[in-house]
DNA sequence: ATTTTAACGAACATTATGTTTTGTATTACC
DNA sequence: GGTAATACAAAACATAATGTTCGTTAAAAT
């Protein structure tokens, strides 16, 4: 069963006042006593959904990313199981920037404050899983490095350029950011 | 002048409390109150030299790396004004790590909790200027990417190969990681 | 229609944080 | 060695945000 249309409702007004508050300052200056009163949600009800604070900005995170990471899998399961090439990887990265995009002002705030090391982790885990096909299939490579750093390099290399991207406000094209990434683990 | 002999007897004794702690529990969860005990140092005392927590951690960390990389710019002045070899900046980059390792007891416990964002940082801004020289020197390579996301680039790829290196217990020796290091953004 | 359940509102306990004060002892300086 | 400066301890204090509880009301599920 799905979820109560209360609980919906409510669950959408916190997270729009959070985003709203985080416009206003910084996340760490934000006192759940102003989630509360922007969203017109009681103190109770609030306990009742998240475990506090964090809890609400990692569930506003998992969202962003979900959402953009999800439908990045479905994509690459549709298409055919054996190797994707390196065109078909690019594409799917340059689809993905489009996606983030679309987020530009919630993640842009997210980045320029405390909450920086929380959604670079995010995107860390949403990656991580495309990452490792690429590199399985050779789109991507880091030669005589161990496999286990060779990834958490390529990784992080993708949440850096992406950071890059947004705090200089997106101003090149995903594809140009897309053939930045590719061209620096090659 | 220096500093009162009661100042930096009392500083010495929140910093070791402080990390004494840190290996009974995660940053997050030690209260002020727990060093203070630890310590023998009164509130007021405290706050007469730290503003807060999170003030006594980056002064700790701030110790740490000042001392590692401090060390290794004074290497580099003694040195040649002139371009630097990469082998120079191997070896550079080698005795830095050594210098790393003598403190791996407290840079793991760090790394291990809520502490690694803080510290990751702090490593970043440690690096960059020595990252700077060793990419205009041209040991260290990024083509075809802009030199702003490239110093960036390179610097997160340090800060994760440490990472990744401390982690799993400093098994593997200066050397070899370096190594990774420069063949990652040769 | 009945029952289940989510939210409100308000009170409440808790607890860490940071500040202030006064007296004391150590240190710096002459 | 003597004096003034100052760093510390101790304790009390104010603050303020956090998280919990409970009785009531309203809305949704069945």
């Amino acid at each position: 069963m799905a979820m109560d249309k209360r609980q919906q409702k409510t669950r959408l007004a916190l997270y729009k006042a959070f985003e709203a508050c985080l416009k206003e300052k910084d996340y760490q200056d934000i006192a759940i006593e102003d989630i509360l009163e922007r969203s017109g949600v009681s103190r109770s009800a609030f306990y009742a959904h998240f475990k506090g604070k964090d809890d609400l900005r990692d569930s506003v995170l998992r969202n962003i990313f979900s959402h953009v990471f999800s439908h990045s899998l479905e994509q690459e399961s549709t298409h055919d199981f054996s190797k994707a090439s390196v065109l078909d990887y690019e594409h799917l990265f340059v689809h993905i920037l489009y996606h983030l995009k679309e987020d530009k002002g919630l993640i842009r705030v997210l980045l320029s404050g405390s909450c920086r090391d929380a959604i670079m982790n995010e995107m860390r885990t949403g990656v991580e899983p495309l990452l490792k096909r690429c590199i399985q299939d050779g789109s991507l490579k880091r030669k005589g490095i161990p496999d286990e750093l060779a990834l958490l390099l390529v990784r992080e290399d993708f949440v850096v350029t992406v950071g890059y991207w947004f705090d200089r406000g997106c101003l090149e094209s995903p594809e140009i950011l897309t053939h930045y990434f590719f061209e620096a683990n090659r």
